[in-house]
DNA sequence: CGGATTCTGAGGTAGGCAACTCAGGCCACG
DNA sequence: CGTGGCCTGAGTTGCCTACCTCAGAATCCG
């Protein structure tokens, strides 16, 4: 049994190849009954179009834009260098892939970017914030046709097609766990660093680690979170008036950036090894403290499967392809010294 | 500036299209200073074959051959099950990959199937033994032009171009710093199963145990392995002998299958809470007991990917295509009850 | 108001896209 | 005058798309 082609579809609906494609890509100028002719044949013939044809035959190369907050830690650094390198192979595929950052912060600016986005992209990839202006923006783009996804931070509200990004939740409770279960039955206080309270992101992992330490370790006292605003100095002095105020520190969670400055902190303490130290995200500093062995575990996410699964989830929904779920899960890893790849 | 395509260069090495395809196909019929001519302009033009295009124009479809080991554990079925899956996919990219299985501890066995293999295979991904018949019969395939990948466990004196696999060793070590560290300071004996002795990767994961337990955490002594044979059955039986013989066991790592065994080990005997028990893979058994807390990590690799990647790299080898090594490393994944995916 | 003219919507044709492939053709050599 | 070796030409792959055609409706004009 051969493969059915655009070219049985056109001769069992009794059309030509050209409406049969104009019915495909919902393109004007089809008569109703018509449509309903072709739309029959393809049920019929169990027509599925060949994506390498399609692409092949295109005049345009697919646009995918991708916004990313600007200025910002090194886990986005990472992404961002990540998506280039998709875009560069992508190339050859017929795609292009452009990046844009703006400003995470801020609602207005974020929203208005998302407004201002030139036609004709094939898909959207955002980092999104929780704002009204921005879940109208995105519900736009959405409406309007275009394929969007959010990345690393979800708006569940908004009619995105997909998120590309963990359950920050779900991380935090990993956190918890790993950093509870590396105390073993130790006692004391533990303290919590978070980037920003305006963060979904932090605001969920800070919320499943105390909820985890709360239900698991009741030996354990989480102290009040602190902002640290994903600076290292900052952080650093947060981590040091921690470690300070508390003998009976036991444990420290980052939830955001900034760890040179708790590592820094403990250092200076002298209290690398005791103190059990959890934080997020493999960057090249992580790593090395994690060889060291004053970070205890990373809990991350892969940059590079996400910057992949973005571009492929996009085209995927512009190709109406399926999405194979399984490959775009964004898993929560975790890191120890033993398994750092 | 356009993209450069085979006609482009056909026309700065003053031939026709079919012989530029000749030379980069490598097939037969040129002579050897149309080759030169023909491999100048493409240097000079620095042309790229169009993936999209050459796999439409193809007659024939690739067709990757896969050997995995017969009647074998959950972890292999799932293997299997993915690699189908991943084969349903690809049958639209022109990819058939079939499936065949054979008897894993006979060496001369796997030796003749991969011998007896039809011809006109581009891809041939194996778990390999090893055994001096196995390594002969891979090398001899390479060597005749059929790209080569090992699969789950290596073969790494082979010529085989690609290993889609975890590090078994940082496996066992990561087993083992897990372990130590959810002991946090208790001391006793662990007891360590294997399924053989005669599988490299439980070799190699039970050296990498061993040898951060006695480095790192001098309080814990690993008792002798022992082979479990991945048979439940036979695995309680272990289980059940070692809880009986050391009262003083505090940890268990179950480098192979078979974690019902030590589950109903572990339960008969009432200790499945305070016994740090470490298993191998994501199964929806260990799901179930990383859940109920009777498992207290897994270590894991996703068969999903594996079976992905296997195929993508064989592909990549076959048309000359870049490998991306980020997306092809298989991690070492770390599951404890928070992130099960 | 009737016939001519211009629109407009519906649908067809043919020429790509970038490679693969097969039936030949040409030349030189024996 | 065969026979290889080397190479060309033209047809294919499955789909996209710019450019047409054509009928019927709307508009115009005398």
């Amino acid at each position: 049994m051969k493969k059915t082609t655009l070219q049985d579809v056109a001769r069992e609906a009794g059309v030509s190849l050209a409406t049969v494609d104009r019915v495909l890509n919902g393109r004007a100028g089809v008569h109703v009954r018509t449509i309903d002719r072709v739309q029959a044949a393809i049920e019929r013939l169990n027509y599925q179009p060949d994506r390498l044809a399609s692409r092949l035959a295109r005049a345009r190369d697919f646009r995918l834009q991708i916004l990313l907050p600007q200025g910002s830690n090194e886990f986005m650094k990472a992404l961002e260098a990540e998506i280039r390198t998709t875009g560069e192979r992508f190339v050859q595929e017929r795609v292009r892939i452009d990046v844009a950052h703006v400003d995470v912060f801020d609602g207005d600016a974020l929203a208005g970017a998302l407004e201002r986005l030139p036609d004709g992209l094939d898909g959207v990839a955002v980092v999104a914030l929780d704002h009204p202006a921005v879940v109208e923006a995105i519900n736009a783009l959405a409406d309007s046709g275009t394929p969007v996804v959010t990345l690393v931070s979800d708006l569940p509200g908004t009619r995105r097609a997909h998120f590309v990004g963990i359950d920050n939740y779900a991380a935090g409770r990993t956190a918890g766990t790993l950093l509870g279960r590396f105390l073993g039955g130790r006692t004391g206080k533990v303290g919590l660093i978070a980037g920003s309270l305006a963060l979904r992101d932090h605001i969920e992992r800070q919320y499943g680690f105390e909820q985890v330490i709360a239900r698991e370790y009741p030996g354990l006292e989480v102290l009040p979170v602190r902002e640290g605003r994903d600076e290292n100095a900052r952080v650093e002095t947060l981590a040091r008036a921690l470690l300070r105020e508390h003998a009976d520190l036991v444990g420290l969670y980052n939830v955001g950036a900034g760890n040179p400055g708790v590592v820094a902190a403990l250092e200076a303490a002298g209290r690398t090894r005791d103190v059990v130290f959890v934080a997020h995200e493999l960057t090249a500093f992580n790593r090395r403290q994690l060889v060291r062995g004053v970070i205890d575990a990373v809990v991350a996410q892969d940059p590079g499967h996400m910057a992949r699964s973005a571009a492929r989830v996009l085209l995927a929904l512009r190709e109406g392809a399926p999405i194979v779920a399984g490959q775009e899960r964004i898993n929560i890893d975790i890191f120890v010294r033993d398994n750092i790849p």
